[in-house]
DNA sequence: TGCTTTTGCACAATCGATGTTGCAAAGCAT
DNA sequence: ATGCTTTGCAACATCGATTGTGCAAAAGCA
């Protein structure tokens, strides 16, 4: 069984973080180690540490010597060398974040979650993994070469087979983003998420041409394979039965979330339809970014034809010539609740946060 | 003297990288050790430690031993515990990477800096700092612990202090996009770049209004105690001068990034104007967001009546509804050029990087 | 006062790797 | 065969913290 890792913090950090400025870093001099204090204190090495961390309570300090001794410290500036206590503990202070690349989307889970590392006194190691499983299965090994105490697997593309990775090396791990059976994952309502933006699609959808395929909303982008693209088409798939009674398969194109094939895509299908369709699912910001230049390049009466919505949030969507609806992701709540699962629980759950619906102004 | 101590890298983790699939991560079998593969191997700790960090010449030990070694390492998928190996040496395989905050350019140094330390088997740790000179600081104090191998400033707010309490602690360290005259430093050619950046609007600026006020460009965005700022503003001056002979003080609007008052800022200038001036120089990517807040408003005849130009590079600044120039920083150059500099030397040297110009369709 | 319990702390082992020292065996020259 | 150098490796100390154990002194109790 998994332990929980993340609730323990060592104090002495705390304890000491506001040393005044004066005689810290005076010099060149080698770093105290807690023998150093210990001379300076007429203790010993293991009181000064029982001191410093804590434990002085649990190992029978008097509040005095402890008092006296984190006095001493202060006032030398000790702080103490985290290798050492790794080393001791089996427990690095590390946590670390995988992502494929750093998009606007994971750069937001990456500011979230450096700032709760940091909170919580522990170092936070960000990694981009390219979205290449063999790095992924490298930069692991390498992770717990570091005895490192947590992972947060962002967008993997082999959730199983890291987890398995984990649990034989003891690291805790949570996946955000992408779902993995064997794991705690918290994930965005994608199905939910896809109904509200295809309903809102649909609500704004301009006058019908009559033509009907070019009457239908489309869906564009992503891997129907992974999970995510997966109950994204769900849900868009639920809202358009819910007024057309059916969705046609050609109504979804989602084989890769890579920019060109976007920009090639959309070109693609204006060209079959002569024109724009009625309304359009965009899958993700890559997808919107490729899709844009084509996009772009046409005539200002024609992007009044289409409906837009996009699945991510791209401050910039709202200043385009046209509305387009967006969801965003709640990085903030996906991270601090997997913060939760690593703390709480080891068990395999997944849970689903609903993300947020902008709606364009028309 | 600093020494530099990127070159150096333990070949263990190279020798063993390539290890099959099979027996690897068998169980949950306790991680061996040293001692373990020693007693395997009938040989000594010292003697496998020698075989498997490549020092085994140095040590006299024989080339058949050694590659017995390494082979029992191999199949028993040994991998070193890098707390004892970094308690030992003082050297942590940790390089530092912070960064104000996770915004486009930020994240771009970040993707490359992650890449670089990767790839000199080293581990990289992003931390963002939120501009905060107090939490700098401690932040620092914190990697000091842990024996920080080297620092990457970037975007610091108070450089010379960082840089001084690196040298006590011994970290080198180096500092891009905002140079420090106390370490070496990379950064944008900003003086060039907004030279470029400017000419290229005076040269697509639409015909003058007769209004001497709004004939004029502005400066937008930033903070002129900045160098960064600073230099963008003399590039900007230089630019103008070349063609009316001098620059008004109130054409260099430049007191803050923050994007609220970009937004603030150029409804202001609009309001007094009568108009959008016929020329504007946004300087940065979060001032360009929150400039086209406002700008976005406008009916789309008044878009054209300005020349745009934003000092950063934002692919959907190319698909708005009227054309935007920009400025490309050079963030995979930065970054190796830092690295070089680490590597190659500790004195207080400036290097300047030429960014790109990227011309707006008209 | 004498005996037990508690308090307060020092000692020493330990985590896993590195690097210095020393010592036997092998190699070589005379 | 003898002395001298070189080779090959094991023993041991070390990095700086944590933690189990043991032992005085102080406190509590009869």
């Amino acid at each position: 069984m998994l332990q929980s890792i993340m609730a323990f913090v060592h104090p002495v950090n705390h304890i000491l973080k506001n040393v005044p400025e004066g005689p810290l870093f005076m010099s060149n001099k080698q770093k105290e180690t807690i023998y150093d204090i210990a001379q300076k204190a007429g203790a010993s090495a293991s009181t000064v540490s029982a001191a410093l961390n804590g434990t002085w309570k649990k190992r029978r300090i008097s509040e005095k010597t402890a008092q006296r001794i984190i006095q001493i410290a202060r006032e030398q500036g000790y702080t103490t060398n985290n290798q050492a206590r790794a080393l001791r503990t089996s427990r690095s202070g590390l946590v670390a974040l995988l992502v494929p690349e750093y998009n606007r989307f994971f750069s937001n889970i990456a500011q979230t979650f450096s700032q709760e590392v940091r909170a919580r006194n522990l170092c936070p190691v960000i990694i981009s993994t390219e979205r290449d499983p063999k790095e992924e299965r490298h930069i692991v090994e390498d992770l717990s070469n570091w005895q490192i105490d947590s992972i947060f697997f962002v967008g993997s593309v082999s959730p199983e087979d890291l987890s398995r990775q984990c649990k034989d090396a003891q690291i805790p791990h949570v996946f955000v983003d992408q779902p993995c059976a064997l794991a705690p994952s918290v994930v965005t309502d994608n199905r939910a998420g896809a109904l509200m933006l295809t309903q809102q699609i649909l609500a704004s959808m301009p006058a019908a041409t009559g033509d009907p395929l070019r009457d239908r909303v489309y869906f564009l982008g992503g891997d129907r394979r992974l999970p995510s693209t997966y109950n994204r088409i769900e849900g868009f798939s639920e809202a358009i039965r819910a007024v057309t009674g059916s969705v046609a398969p050609d109504q979804i194109i989602a084989k890769t979330y890579a920019k060109d094939a976007a920009t090639q895509a959309i070109a693609d299908l204006y060209g079959q339809l002569g024109g724009l369709p009625r309304g359009l699912f965009i899958n993700s910001d890559s997808v919107f970014e490729g899709a844009m230049h084509f996009i772009a390049t046409l005539p200002e009466d024609e992007l009044q034809t289409c409906a837009f919505g996009c699945f991510d949030y791209e401050p910039f969507g709202q200043l385009l010539r046209f509305p387009v609806h967006m969801i965003r992701q709640r990085h903030k709540k996906l991270v601090q609740r997997a913060f939760w699962h690593l703390e709480h629980t080891t068990t395999p759950v997944l849970e689903q946060i609903e993300p947020e619906l902008y709606r364009a102004k028309t």
